[in-house]
DNA sequence: TTTAAAATCGAAAACGTTTTCGAAGTAACC
DNA sequence: GGTTACTTCGAAAACGTTTTCGATTTTAAA
């Protein structure tokens, strides 16, 4: 009843000749006639073969798989990316594995373990909120897998990394609203951990620093799940200690809309009373009410990197070559829209 | 300078036993002696042995591996969906392997090949805007490939299936509009192949019917792109055309959000003059103003679902039993909010 | 001490492919 | 006819694992 699954073998005894023939032939091999060639690719297609990828993995020790790494699936920045690893990926005739860590290093660690034993070709990875430069990291680095980072990277892990540079980007913000009369900005952060949280708040205090505002560390406001509520909830504490405050920037675009949210509903006006402004462009950002001033984050061509980055490790460590260890750092541009509209 | 990989080779001639007890000791077999286990398993931790995946996939012809075509990635329903599917994956030890259709057939049809090459356990599906009933998915079927197709499906196919009662649950929108007291009510449907785009026309359709609401086609617009964009130029179209209308089912969200964008800048109020209701229950809903009414769909759960689906089919199979063919229906449930609170 | 049973091991085949290397056959040249 | 060169083919090893089945050894029973 179970059709057996067409191998080279059975085409072979079909046409009584050997494997190697068979194999020879549908690889376009020279060695070959043009007339047996034509016999077993036209059989090889009425048996509709298809080679056996298990066992082609096994033999040529690649899988044309890659796995990614990311803390959220469902997150506009991180399905941006997503988006555009899986697209070049698929040019280049490579698959995705995609695992969630859920900001877990536990999670994270069994996940990278878990490539690891399939054997991926390589992996990108954005690190979870908990970790860091941990043990499963390098382990990857020290097996020798082509191996690159984005976004939420670490500093001290020497591999190739796909990146903006968040200080700068967000010196720009605060500068933007400073531009527009901002004189008290708090800053409503990232968790601590992360470089890119670290790196935003540094850009924040340069910004001061450089337009001679002081630093107040009690502006300065630490999420640790990145949400909606915690926006909202933030908003009113800067609200009810600190009523002078006339702009905030805010780590990131959902955060943001939670501030707007309670600006909203508490009659404070956006920009004239407060103005605000986001980081990373969620598509969100333009239909509320009003449009949110942000800092675009190019996702998609850092899916696209870093993809082309891990292709070129991949291709270095077949020809056994040293990998090629680079860094590209990303463009981003300020969007002003109603939100810090003075 | 390359290590080389620990194999049960390797392994087995360090210890001078053979591979045979080695692989055995590591599997738990009862006919390995307490002492040499426990020399193989610290041999093994020691060389950090990982079973060599490619190869144990050739033997036990399974790669714990299961293969997702859906539209779109960036999109909240299905990066929900996504998220349950990868998360239900991990509990049972399978990777996701995604792939995005980009709604092209002819894409689509070569992913189906990609994944059937691959040899993955199972595939899971939604189908793009393009495809019906065609040939690509019968392969699936006629090779006995473990396979459920979820919100998106064809009909004809018989195979598992997750989805909802489209049109019972569109019915209950356009009822919800009638019972706020809208008494012309537009529909800006989903393009003219998707069986949900026609379900949910049909839902409500019936809706007006049961009240005695004369149905007119002219009410009715249809997207190509289920776009922002077409929200609110479809907006335009009914408040030029038809002024009179005062309610508006969107197939999804994203097109209602378009619709209020117009609404909102013409100062029309919502719902005052225009009801609106959407479908699906994106984030975005909740956030902009006013707050979208709107179907709320169970996608996380549609994820979960689906995967368990497959795994009945896959071990159908593994088994040699036929495959079990089921489908589930999953509730949803109306969200009132302000967009229909008259 | 002999015998039966239980415990422990390993040889070998199998999964399906790729690739090396040599053999056989054919054609071409002097 | 003899040498060379080229074309066409296939045997065999290799990738690393799993599993069957028989062989050997140890233990227990008689």
């Amino acid at each position: 009843m179970k059709e057996k699954e067409t191998t080279l073998k059975v085409i072979a005894e079909k046409l009584n000749i050997s494997i190697t023939t068979v194999s020879k032939a549908l690889k376009n091999y020279s060695d070959v006639s043009p007339k047996t060639r034509e016999r077993v690719l036209e059989l090889a297609r009425e048996l509709q073969y298809t080679p056996n990828s298990f066992a082609v993995n096994l033999r040529t020790k690649e899988s044309k798989t890659i796995g990614l790494i990311i803390p959220e699936v469902v997150h506009h920045f991180f399905s941006n990316v997503i988006n555009g690893i899986i697209a070049e990926a698929e040019k280049n005739e490579y698959l995705v594995i995609i695992l969630q860590s859920n900001e877990s290093l536990e999670l994270e660690k069994k996940q990278v373990q878990l490539l690891i034993n399939k054997r991926v070709d390589g992996i990108i990875m954005s690190l979870s909120n908990e970790s860091n430069d941990d043990d499963h990291i390098r382990e990857i680095i020290h097996r020798n897998i082509p191996f690159v980072m984005f976004d939420k990277i670490s500093k001290m892990i020497p591999c190739s990394k796909v990146i903006i540079d968040d200080q700068k980007a967000a010196s720009a913000a605060v500068e933007h609203l400073i531009s527009v009369g901002c004189k008290k900005i708090a800053h409503i952060r990232g968790p601590v951990n992360p470089q890119n949280a670290i790196d935003r708040f540094l850009g924040y205090k340069k910004a001061l620093e450089k337009n001679n505002i002081p630093f107040d560390k009690n502006l300065v406001y630490t999420c640790v799940r990145v949400s909606f509520e915690e926006g909202y909830a933030f908003a009113k504490e800067i609200c009810d200690n600190h009523p002078d405050v006339d702009g905030i920037f805010v780590i990131t675009d959902l955060v943001a809309v939670g501030v707007l949210a309670y600006l909203n509903e508490h009659q404070i006006k956006v920009p004239e009373q407060i103005a605000v402004i986001g980081f990373s462009n969620w598509f969100m950002s333009q239909v509320i009410q009003p449009k949110l001033s942000t800092v675009d984050q190019p996702s998609y061509e850092m899916g696209v990197s870093s993809f082309n980055l891990l292709l070129k490790e991949i291709k270095a460590v077949k020809e056994e070559q040293p990998k090629t260890i680079e860094s590209v750092v990303l463009d981003t541009q300020i969007i002003i829209r109603e939100s810090t509209k003075k």
